[in-house]
DNA sequence: ATTAGCACTCTAACGTTAAGAGTGCTAACA
DNA sequence: TGTTAGCACTCTTAACGTTAGAGTGCTAAT
């Protein structure tokens, strides 16, 4: 690929920035009059005609002005953007959203979700941390009526999982707390291989017991995500772009089902690195429905304990420096509290 | 209100069916033809004239023809629309699809949401059930590391709280498990204005933990509702009313934005009889941004004890028969669930 | 290398027109 | 008295033609 000059990637940027902030086309002449250029519109139209031939710019027809490709997004995020980060004072107000929140990690993912979709005018997007290998912690056994039995299953990092369950015989809840005990003590730190080692004389009813706890733990296992936290899809559908038009309908459906968006998720190589961002601009070629969106991604938690994703969708036209430092700082927020709490 | 004649009527129906299958204003040549009326265009016109009068029906413009108004739809739903029940296979497929299914009130809303959005191409909502008064049950510490402490709060009903404490003083798990039992004995079955009453000599470490109970037990008081699931918002975006306009928007903005939702639940007098059903049509007049659409809400779970509203929100335009026996049929699904578990 | 000038192209907005659908009214009919 | 045929009228919608404006690409001059 030709490397651009100083001038090229000058015009490039203005052209990105102008077309983010109008939603039209932008011509030669608006350009140097809004801009105050000391160049003639002529100039730029010749650099303008260079970068349409690199691939950067595109117009929607023969006589209105150039809009950026996708290319030119990439281009444009990839280089030319200064890294912007957020300013202090939204820091801080943000921080101070989340100090009187409880820690319930629902909560701060919910609030998070909120926040985040209402500041970048995008739809949002968190998945639950997912420990890296689901570890046995902690049973509880409470008696409820009959041989109803409420079973809470505590796991490492804090992961609650609680069933009732019905037993197949009888037990006191003498027996309960006994059989609680002896289980949270014999199987601590053990993970799903692991439970089943746990071999001795077993009641029926302590077998019952473990093969719930193995099946629960079995199933964190292989759930790739876990809970999905959606909120702004609204605000996508405000976009000029996307007045009336299918595509907007077709790319929150993607995010509202629930199974494809895992096969995003999953298909995207995120940066390892916790606060690295990944932005897809334009679907990338493979996601059809996203050809007018963008999506921008990132990692949380605490790499090899649990970690999970965060980011945003909008449109290809949004303000990429705003949106990236705040799913950045958003994604730093969250690591923090799973390191916390881990 | 003046009665209708029976032929009136049967028009009215017509209209209604008709138009909610087209989407288009329905016309008197077109009704007789279509549906085989042994009457001629003028003389149903003369009777659509009458229902117009009566402000049943109402013409987009002078030569279009007739559309229901919200006043024509709620004499629809309330007098002629005859009460389909859902068909059996229905059901039975229902029904399978959630007998696979952990005994997890989340998952189970999260299923009957999207089961629900989909059956009726609507958008669907569910509250979490929420106790009618919250009762303590169960306490259990688990140690971390240092002063960290894993506290669960079991509530009556099922209801689990968790949180990370950090004590003022050191204590070891010995201790810990002390505290759990002598609280769980000694507060089970109190409701918040009865935790307090329980005054004993108590450890720093003791008091910090019954603070912070009452204040768990106080905040799922007052909590009108918890946690609420949405799913197919999308789907009222399809709808060709909805066709890049500006209405959807904002009805599901009202949807998105919970503090707004909550009002309008909160607003709306349902039925007490479980199963019972409300159809709210185009906003009701109190609700602007609705003028378009339907709600149809019900109240589930076991009266007393712990109850949840259960609806899905849709154009006006909807095929009230089918959605109505959808969200009756999962009201009741969800009940019995509750009612097995609380 | 830059710029002024100009012919060219295409869109968006507007007005006109014609076709079609549906109505309300009147008068005839059973 | 209820029903129907006929007809003039209204209004929307789509199609077409026109025009103003914006932006371009090219050429020739600086």
């Amino acid at each position: 690929m030709d490397t651009l000059t100083t001038r090229q990637k000058k015009i490039l940027s203005l052209i990105v920035h102008e077309h983010i902030a109008s939603a039209d086309p932008v011509g030669s002449k608006n350009l140097v009059k809004k801009f105050g250029m000391d160049l003639s519109s002529a100039t730029v139209r010749n650099e303008m005609g260079a970068l349409t031939d690199a691939g950067l710019l595109r117009q929607p027809h023969t006589s209105a002005g150039r809009v950026p490709t996708e290319e030119g997004y990439r281009y444009f995020v990839r280089q030319l953007m200064n890294k912007t980060s957020l300013p202090p004072a939204i820091r801080a107000t943000i921080n101070h959203q989340f100090s009187q929140m409880t820690n319930d990690i629902q909560q701060w993912m919910r609030l998070a979700a909120s926040v985040l979709a209402n500041r970048t005018h995008s739809a949002s997007l968190i998945t639950a941390p997912q420990a890296s290998e689901v570890k046995f912690k902690h049973l509880e056994l409470i008696g409820a009526h009959g041989r109803q039995v409420l079973a809470i299953l505590v796991l490492e990092g804090g992961q609650i999982h609680q069933q009732m369950l019905a037993l197949d015989e009888p037990v006191t809840q003498e027996q309960l707390s006994i059989i609680s005990r002896k289980f949270s003590q014999e199987l601590a730190g053990k993970n799903a291989g692991r439970i089943n080692l746990f071999i001795e004389p077993l009641t029926t009813v302590e077998k019952q017991v473990l093969d719930w706890i193995e099946n629960e733990i079995i199933r964190s296992d292989q759930l790739p995500t876990g809970e999905i936290i959606l909120d702004g899809l609204t605000n996508v559908l405000s976009e000029p772009e996307f007045a009336g038009s299918e595509e907007a309908r077709r790319a929150l459906r993607l995010l509202e089902e629930r199974s494809i968006l895992q096969d995003l998720l999953s298909q995207t190589i995120l940066p390892d690195a916790i606060g690295g961002v990944q932005v897809l601009i334009g679907g990338e070629g493979s996601w059809n429905d996203l050809r007018q969106c963008s999506i921008i991604l990132s990692k949380y938690g605490s790499p090899g304990v649990a970690t999970g994703t965060i980011g945003i969708l909008g449109p290809m036209r949004m303000s990429y420096g705003n949106s990236i430092s705040l799913v950045r700082f958003f994604s730093g927020l969250l690591s923090d509290f799973v390191t916390q709490q881990w």
